[in-house]
RNA sequence: GUGGGCGUAGCACAGUUGGUAGUGCGCCAGAUUGUGGUUCUGGAUGUCGUGGGUUCGAAUCCCACCGCCCACCCCA
């Protein structure tokens, strides 16, 4: 028997109920920001990735699902969609257009890794970049946007954390410093910290370990180490949030894991989701568009929410979408009719279900689907030109024209 | 890549010290030749994850493999 391949699901109804209300609200949520949407392949050149995210990442050396296509050159699933999303702004000159380009997406991305609660092999984002402006209030305002999004998603219980990671000037001057002051106490830390203080220091500050906590905290914060620059970026960033009362706790110890970003990074979590507890995570990067190949200066800042996250969090009674109208024909010439009817009833809007047979089964099939309504259309009906009308759930029924029929539901 | 837990009907599960399978829900039919939900009666469905071993006999004991889940790691 053939089945889903590791890491991947199927949704099914009506499971699905749940994502598309999501994915609407986003969509509207967008709408009122003036993003708008791109769809890019999900198909792209290794090189791509290997470049946008990040040589020595992990996503990059060991997650990602790449082959050779019969031309021999490398093409990749895409385990992200900034680096493409940043490809088709340069590829199109997006920048000559007018404005910042606020661009978002929806759409599955595919890392290799071994799944557990929360995490796929095949998963969902719903994420969006803001192109062409350095300005702290383009920052503060995709921060609002997401938490807007979240709320009006139905997320409650939300924590956001923001960090600002300094750039091309400050941050490898922070990275020295904390591999310097590594060497002497990394020896009292984890296996774990043990390597990557060598590797990549900053990876330490995010180790869990309980025993590595007290060495971690008098460990230096990239916050006190931010050049003039970045520290006014990220307080007015702060103060921009402050100004619109949204909640955020500054956590230095955040680093997120792709090389790309620098000044502003934040992330959302949430208790209900196991130890993948991130629902979003986001953040600025100025110099990505230059290391594409991009031949002026194109910052930006985006995010992207992991849609099976939001919804697993989100999830209560998942009801199944109401039907309408079951039409129960009896007979051939009555089934004929009743495809015209049902098609008429349809284009006006209603949901209806034609079931054949026997009417005790087109009765079950009706309460079985929750149908609101039954009709009933048998030789009685067919020859005073009327139909049975039954409400199933006061089981009330009664004779009505095909007029009274079209005033009730539409569809003439 | 590394650990731990779990694989019995469509789903959720039970199965005693080894004696070749059950319960609930669901599904199908009937009680009702044109009326659902409640009730009653009847019915179908299992390579007991796969392969091998021990045994007169294995869902049960042993070994290997596969799958799923959770965790490490990392991230959405």
């Amino acid at each position: 028997m053939i089945k889903a391949v590791k890491g991947t699901r199927d949704l099914l109804p009506p499971a699905t109920v749940a994502w598309n209300r999501v994915e609407a609200v986003a969509r509207a949520v967008f709408r009122a920001y003036n993003y708008h949407e791109i769809r890019t392949p999900i198909l792209e050149e290794t090189q791509l990735f290997a470049r946008g995210v990040g040589a020595d990442t992990d996503i990059v050396t060991k997650e990602m699902y790449t082959f050779v296509d019969r031309d021999e050159t490398s093409l990749t699933l895409r385990p992200e969609n900034t680096a493409s999303v940043i490809r088709a702004y340069i590829e199109h000159r997006l920048d000559q257009r007018p404005g910042v380009q606020k661009l978002y997406y929806i759409g599955p991305m595919f890392r290799r890794e071994r799944p557990q609660k929360g995490r796929y092999r095949q998963f969902f984002q719903i994420g969006a970049e803001a192109l062409g402006s350095e300005s702290p209030a383009v920052d503060a305002e995709v921060i609002e946007l997401v938490v807007e999004l979240l709320s009006r998603a139905g997320l409650s219980g939300f924590q956001l954390l923001i960090n600002s990671v300094g750039d091309a000037n400050c941050r490898p001057q922070y990275v020295e410093r904390l591999r310097q002051e590594l060497k002497s106490v990394a020896h009292a830390m984890c296996g774990d910290c043990q390597r990557r203080a060598d590797t990549n220091p900053l990876r330490v500050l995010d180790c869990k370990v309980e025993a590595d906590q007290p060495i971690i905290d008098k460990l230096p914060h990239i916050t006190d180490c931010l050049c003039d620059p970045c520290r006014a970026h990220f307080d007015t960033v702060k103060n921009y949030l402050a100004d619109r009362g949204i909640a955020y706790e500054v956590r230095p110890r955040l680093v997120r894991g792709l090389d790309y970003y620098m000044r502003t990074t934040f992330e959302v979590v949430h208790g209900s989701l196991g130890a993948q507890n991130s629902v979003l995570g986001g953040g600025r990067y100025d110099g990505l568009a230059e290391s594409l190949g991009s031949k002026v200066h194109s910052p930006g800042i985006g995010f992207s929410i992991g849609e099976d996250r939001l919804v697993m969090s989100v999830e209560d009674a998942q009801a199944a979408e109401p039907l309408d109208l079951v039409i129960a024909p009896l007979g051939e010439p009555a089934l004929r009719h009743a495809a015209v009817l049902a098609r008429d009833l349809r284009r006006g809007g209603l949901s209806v279900e034609l079931a054949e047979g026997k009417l005790k089964r087109a009765m079950e099939l009706a309460n079985k689907l929750g149908a609101r309504f039954t009709l009933i259309l048998g030789e009685e009906e067919m020859a005073a030109g009327r139909y049975a009308l039954k409400d199933m759930a006061s089981g009330e029924q009664r004779q009505v024209t095909r007029e009274e029929l079209a005033a009730r539901f539409g569809g003439n």
